[in-house]
This record gives C-alpha cells, structure tokens and sequence, in this order.
DNA sequence: GATGAATGAGCGTTCATTCAT
DNA sequence: GATGAATGAACGCTCATTCAT
C-alpha cells in the first residue's frame, strides 16, 4: 500500500535495466522488484525473523502464495536482499573514491566514502541496511555467501587506506585491518540511534575523521571539527 | 544441563546475595535466575524471536510452563535481563573509571573504561551482550525505559570524556557526545565479529584508543599502536 | 466427537496396560491412544495424503496443535499406526494358529489363520488395514521399516504352510513363497471390495481355503463349497 | 522430458486414431494424449493427492496452466485415465480369450487371459494399473462411474468362468463370483509387490491357474507347478 | 493453444500462553 | 513451585484453479 508508493531504494531503481534497452520491465521483473524492495524494508524494520512473507505480500501488493512464483522460500529472498545490499555499498564507494580523483588527498577521499557509506546505509538503501542489520540472524546455510561479500566490501577499504597509507597520509605504525574494523564499525554502529531527520550525515562523517586523522589529544593544533554540530547531538541526549 | 552448570555471567552471581547476608538464595530466587541467565545467554546467541521458552526453560532446567510462575510472560524476562545488562555495565565502568584513581591521567582511565566495556560485552556478560544485541528487536513498548537506561550509560561516558577535557587532555573543539557515540559504537559493533578466542580484547582497546587520542595521520608523532598485533588481525581477513 | 465414542479397533485397547496392573491409564496416555485411533480409523478410509492432522485431532477431541504434543509429525503417527497394524496380525494369527491345537490338521489350521486375517482387516482393526493400505504411500523413509514387518509376517505365514507341506498336507510341488503371496494378496485385495455388513468373512474363508486345497476342476471330488453363498455374492454384482 | 520420450503405455498409442484414417494426430489431440500419459504414469506411481497438476503438466512439456486447455479439473483427467485403463484390460481379455480359439481348452484361455490382465498391470499400463491402484483414492462423485466399469470387467470374466464350468471344466459346486473375486484379487495384488524385473509374468500366472485348478492337496495328482520358479521367489524374500 | 502470473484455501508445524493438578 | 497437557493464532509453504494476453 503506503510502501508501495514510496520513492524505491538504491537497487530496485538499478533490478528494471536487464530487460532490453530502453524497455519496460515485465510484469514478472515488476513484481519480484516489489517484493525485493518490500522485503528489504521490512527486513530493515523489523529483522528477519519477525518479518513475514504476508507481511511483505502485503507490501508488494499481492497474496502470500503469490510470492512463490518468483522466488522459492523465504530464505531466497533473504539472501538476494543481502547480496544486492552489499554489491551496491561496494558500487558506491568504489565509485565515490575513484571519481575523487587525484586533485584531492586521501584524506578527502576516505571522508566521501564514509559519506557514501552512511547514506546509503541510513538514508537510501533498504537493501544494504538489511545486510547490515541482518547478517548475524540469517539461516546458518546463508551465512558463509554473505560473510564472503562482507570480507570482499573490507577489502575495498583495506585498499584505500593502504593506500593512503603508502601516499604518508597515514603513520607507517597504524594497522589497516583493526583500524578498518573500527571504522566500519562505527559507522555500521549508527543504524542503531542515528536519525538522518535530524543531523546530517556529512557533519557525522567530517567529525569522525577529523577525530580519527588529527586525534583528540591536546597537541597544538586546532583544527578538529570546526563543524558545527546542531543542538540536538550536542546536548545530553543519546542512546 | 550443561548451561546451567557453566560459570555464570555477571549479573547472576549477585543476584543471590539480596536475600541476607550469608544466606543461599531460597529455591524460587534460584530458579528465577536460572531463567534469567539461561535467557541472557540464548538471547545473546540467538536475538529476541528466536529463542523460545521452551529453550530458556531447557536451559534452565524445568519446563516451559514453570517459566510463568517466576515471570509473566517472554517480554518480562527480556525486560530484566536488558534493564540487569545494563545495571551491570554502567556499575562496572562507573567502579573502572573511579578505581584508576588520581594517579592515573585521563587517557589511561578511558583505555581501562574501554576495556571494561569490552570485556563484558565479548567475554563475560551474556546480560549486557544481550541488551546490545536486543534493543532494536524488543517489543516497541519496552523500548523507551530501556532507551533511558541507555541514556544514563551514554551520560556516564560523556561526564569522563568531559572531565578529560576539562582536565586538558581532550581538545576543546571536540564535541563530546559525537565522539562518544563514535567510541562506543565502535565497540559495540565488535559483537558481530570480535572472537575473544582469537585476539586479546585488552589489545584492541589500547589500539583504538591511540587512534583516537593520538589521530591516525603522519606528523612526526609515532607513539601509535606500538602494540604487536596477531597476526589473524593483521592479515586480509575481516567481516 | 462420534468416532471417539465409537468402540475402538483391536490394538487401542491393549495400548492401555503399560501404565500398571490395574489401574488406568493417564491422561496422556488416554490421548495419544485416542489419536491414534482416530489416526487409524482416517487413515484406513482415506489414505494417507487424504487425512489431515486437522481432521485427526477434531476426531481425537482436540485441536491440531495438540497433537505435537504426543507425536512429532505426522510421519510419526503413521509409522506407530502401522507398526502396530502389523504387530496386531502377527501375534492373532501366530496365537490362532497355535491354539487350534494337535486335534486339527493343518488344513484347519489355515482357514483359520485366513478367517483371522480377513476379521482383522475387515471388521476390527483400523490399525491392521491401514497397514495394508497405507504402505504404497507413505514416506520413503517409513518404508524399509515396514518392509520388514510385512516380510516377517509373510514368514509366519510361510512357516505354516512349510509345515503342513511336511505333513503331507500339501504336495511337495508347490511352491511356499508365491502361495503365500498369492493367498494372502486375494485376501488383502478384499479390502477393495469386501462388505462385511454384506458377507460373511468365514464363508469366504472357507469357500477360499476349499479352492486351494482342492482345486475347481472337475475330478470327482465334490466337496468344494458347499456352503450357500448369499445372494449379493451370487448376483452379478461385483467389483 | 524424459517421460514424454518413453514408449508409450497402451492407451495412448490408440488415441492418436480417432483422427483419421492415416492421418497425423492434431496438435491438440496430441498434447491431450501426452497430458493422459503423464498423468497415468504419475498416478500409478505416487497416487491421485501426490501427483500435482504441475508434474503432470512438466511430463507432459507444458505450463499448468495449459492443462485447463485440454480438461476442466484434475478430476476429469483421473476419470478418463480410469476409464481409457479399464476399457483396455477389458478389451485385451476379451481379444485374448477369443483368440485362444477353438484349438485350446478353457484352463488354457482362463491362463491366457490372467497373463494378459497381469502384463497390463505390472509392465504395459500405466492407465490400467492407474485405475487398479487408484480406484479407492479418487473423489466420491467419480466412483459410481468407475464401480460400474469394473463390474462390466468383473463380467466379463464371471462369463469366461461360466462357460468353462459349462463346459465341464469347473466342478458345479464352484460359486463363480466368489472365485472371480478371488483371482482377480491376487493377481491385483500383485501391484503391491511383484517386480517384473526380477519374476517372470507367465511363470506366476501358470502357478496361479495351477493351484486353482488342481488345489495344492495331496491326492495322487502330481502336476503342479512344474514350472522351475527363480531362485528369488523361491527364498523367504517376501512382502 | 498455451503461457505467465496470480489467487486463496488449506496444509503440517511452532510457540507463547493457560490452567488444573 | 512446578508440571503436564492443551490451546489457538500464526507461520512458511503448496497446489488446484483462474484468466488476461
């Protein structure tokens, strides 16, 4: 109903192309997109198993049964849910790092990517957010793909800051693999009480790499989150 | 069976004292903590839906039915075993901190603050894990009291990052709530990879407390994760 | 609701006992034989796929979810149908056999057995017939299990007929194994047809054991059935 | 796919006449047959409730959908498989006792045409053994139709009968319709059990018709069942 | 003639919950 | 305090059937 109508998330808008150039989707393609995308936010919403395939008919328009003529179980869905999330956070921040190009640092590069990850995980992309969210409540079987995906997407990051860290924008002695895993963790961490309602996701990502880049110890300099946070994130309130 | 004979997590072992002084816990005091520690450890393992009463009573030793004497339905148990979690967590870190004593500056209290906050999330407190894990699972009318305990933990962390910097050791442009936001979600979110068995906890802490204190970018300073990684961590592999 | 009241099949009744010398049985155990006999009684009128718990646990007084409380899935009440069913025969035919004592040639003997097969089937025992109906349908994982059963009831049957044949009472050209098969099938085949309200087993049996043991071809003997068959039989109704 | 290239059961070869003369059948007519023969097959195997419309349809090389193109329901398809297998049985026996001719006795033709029911059944019809194992699966309302159908067969061999006591070759005090019902009901029952590939069709029905005829009493006669029978059925292997 | 897509009733099963004992 | 037995709503899934194209 209401969901149906809503402005699709990052991989649906992508699922219509395969047909033909320039084509309409099938009526099929049109239906298991629907129910992707119900899927996926109602995954993000509600987790996996609290999620129901009547639930998500629902959202897609259509009858319970009817979703078995596109995909075999529950568990098919789950996973193509996922598997597109993660495809479309690594599409997104290769993208978004590459096209930086070499007039800007590493420094800025690895902000934009932050940016491009938390967009996509908390504004647009039901998709990435339910792998996010999902991964350690999936069917075991699943696991094993999914864990592969996650570690290709680490991958990605590791370069980067490798990277950068070959170009002296990062000290010889800092370990890329924990230092990555704190990073997206972070980041990951803020499905979990961030509301991009109400503060801006770049002012999030430029504060934590400044504190990530320049540290927080008093030293000199002074250059540290000029950005100015909006009241809300400055009081008391948290999570 | 064998859960209940495992060395319980935290919260359970002071929930006997209450009765008095030197006394054992009477027979119904014994199996509502049973229940509880059983269900901490489940939900922990499993999330919110997929355990079952029958599992947590399994666990605990009795069956399903008798679960209701001590508690009256499922939403109840998770209730105290969040609200417990958290209980746990905040008194622990509130006993950390304070225990460092004036000896100790402010970046060595937060370092053990971090630890502590690890430690009972990844090797001792299947309570607190599982209040990580559950709250965006729960029932949304146990929400709120939680997002206020929540709340009160979050103020705990912000009051040591504000001493800090009103003792000089943190910047002042730094905006604290972001940061603890920052710091603690990237702690939390070592539940869906960190294995105790496989890294040292006490490593990791100190690692990213370099980072943030110290910043991650090249400035002749090089006091930064000194700390020898293993190599598990170290190496390609990641989630 | 009626079929609960109805008088239960042969193998029910004796489900009673295990509980202790005299006394009655359980609560559980009233159940489960209830659905049972419910199961048996669906099961030998509709088959297999036919019968659903549904209809099961309305017939045995209760709702379906019940039932997982006494058997694990369908399969299992099947498979304890069944496995009684055939428990059922061989003990009424071995006890009948037996019993018919040294006074009576083995001729008798077999009539006998024969009139115990088709009572069993026809008139007493649900269990028993739905042995004979159900083992083409049901589950190939039930079905080596039952295999065995039938095979170790043909056995019986064969040992039987080796004896007569050892007395003298059956040429020594015959062959045991596909008698029996022979035998036993046109028995088990009047569950196809056989009206016992209509006909009487014991004729039947009679006329049956008078053909084999005589042959229909004329050579002198005038001894074969001579017993007045009822009407229906006689007619050109037929099946 | 691999069904609709096997040789066809008896039916369906038929089918293809009606057409014309010569003539190919049409398009319709032929996916008509190949619906039938699926079907039959399918039926004979698994029975009515387990075989889906879908596998049907898959034997078939067709959609499900199509299938309502060719027949109103499920129902109609078990009722003409039905019918098409009792008109062949009833039509092969008929030509087979005919064409014994005057040359041969009855005993002769009887075994003739117990032969030919048991070829059908065990290894050439799929639509005839459809009907044998079917006929108490189907829905109420087929049944009349088909109770008749198989009085009209059961007839025919009631006739057969006759005429062999007529002509002296059956004792008078033989009751035929008992002893029809008899041999039919072995040799029916052999679907349960006999594997054509191991056991030869011919050898059983002489050893049937042997024990009919003669009886398996000693009484000087020593022709019984001359015939070698293999190893396999000679064993305690039984069912 | 045949298909693609959908329906909706019903299936076997699970599970939080109830309650007499 | 605890259990045994049962409930009933809901779940993932199947399947005969429908119908526009």
């Amino acid at each position: 109903m209401e969901l149906a109508k809503k402005a699709r998330s990052v991989s649906s808008r992508r699922k219509l192309a395969p047909r033909q150039k320039g084509k309409l989707p099938g009526k099929s393609a049109l239906s298991r997109m629907q129910i992707l995308d119900a899927a996926a936010q109602l995954f993000r919403r509600q987790g996996y198993s609290d999620t129901t395939l009547r639930q998500i008919a629902k959202a897609a328009g259509m009858q319970a049964g009817s979703i078995y003529y596109h995909f075999g179980s529950k568990d098919e869905i789950v996973d193509e849910v996922l598997a597109t999330g993660m495809k479309d956070i690594y599409k997104l921040v290769e993208k978004t790092v590459a096209s930086s190009g070499e007039e800007s640092g590493y420094r800025e590069r690895i902000e934009r990517g932050m940016v491009a990850h938390l967009d996509l995980l908390l504004t647009k992309g039901d998709y990435f957010s339910s792998n996010i969210r999902l991964y350690g409540q999936i069917p075991e079987a699943l696991r094993p793909k999914h864990l592969h995906l996650r570690q290709r997407y680490g991958r990605l990051w590791d370069q980067i800051l490798r990277e950068a860290q070959e170009a002296g924008e990062i000290r010889r002695d800092v370990k890329i693999v924990p230092l990555r895993m704190f990073i997206l963790g972070a980041l990951n961490w803020t499905m979990e009480w961030f509301d991009p309602h109400r503060y801006s996701v770049g002012d999030f990502a430029r504060h934590i790499n400044a504190v990530v880049f320049d540290g927080i110890k008093v030293d000199g300099k002074k250059d540290v989150a000029e950005v100015e946070w909006p009241a809300a994130l400055r009081g008391p309130r948290s999570r």
